[in-house]
DNA sequence: CTGTATCCTCTGAGATACTG
DNA sequence: CAGTATCTCAGAGGATACAG
């Protein structure tokens, strides 16, 4: 099925709505795979491990992710038949080569946090500006959700 | 420059709970954000050209996606004193930053699909596994909507 | 044309409890 | 330890109608 097509990077358009890679483009732009992979990018790592680095997931959460992404084969799982069972989740080559861009978006996260604030003051204080923003998913702090 | 050991970009980390860039990650690793900021690339665009470029966006969702983006400063909003009034949005410079990560995580799902669909062929045909596997958000196409 | 306001549905996701 | 199974809830997102 492989057509040997230079332009291959162009055979898909996320723009377009029956594009399958749109509903592809929602399975990796997440936060919990952003940062899943981000922790793989050292090594293989086993499932309390994630769940301890990747602070604030659910076991529930965090499995369910990883099983998305073995599926849509990011990450691989292997089951060690140790005395306490042990189960190790690493990248794949694809998983590899989608973790730079990822890791990417998160960095650009951390470093541009204080812009954003700032932005988001500005934002609220306008007077000309009185209800909330419709998709607010970081209005107000309001606790850890 | 700075005398501090601490590296400016390593202040927050998206790895801790109850760090503030959690929730912006969960705000820009987004489908909508990804695609709103990558058209917004060529320029200024009007409300119903980007309604149209990204297909299948009702106007209700982009209207709340680009509040939020105009809130933590990336794209602005400016209204024209039109006969039929006209509103143009363009990427701010803190949005156009953002934009080559999101860009970039963009054109891997639309070079990747055929990686990622043979990925899920061999996972659902493997007999060792039955049933669903969790966050599935693109397990059957079940026609396009 | 560019929104705003409802209604409604679906599901991501947390909490909790139980099993191999 | 590494899950699976429920229950529950908030919110994303579609459809539709209406307004400036």
């Amino acid at each position: 099925m492989e057509t040997t097509n230079d332009q291959q990077e162009h055979r898909y358009d996320a723009y377009l709505a029956q594009c399958p890679c749109r509903s592809l483009l929602d399975v990796i732009a997440n936060k919990w795979t952003a940062l899943i992979v981000g922790a793989l990018l050292t090594g293989e790592h086993r499932f309390g491990e994630l769940r301890r680095q990747i602070e604030g997931v659910s076991q529930k959460v965090l499995t369910a992710n990883l099983r998305a992404l073995e599926r849509n084969g990011f990450v691989t799982r292997r089951v060690y038949p140790t005395s306490p069972p042990s189960v190790g989740y690493a990248l794949t080559d694809l998983g590899r080569s989608l973790a730079p861009p990822l890791v990417a978006v998160r960095e650009w996260t951390e470093r541009h946090l204080d812009d954003v604030e700032a932005a988001r003051a500005r934002y609220d204080t306008d007077p000309t500006r009185s209800g909330p923003a419709g998709v607010d998913r970081a209005a107000e702090p309001a606790a850890a959700r």
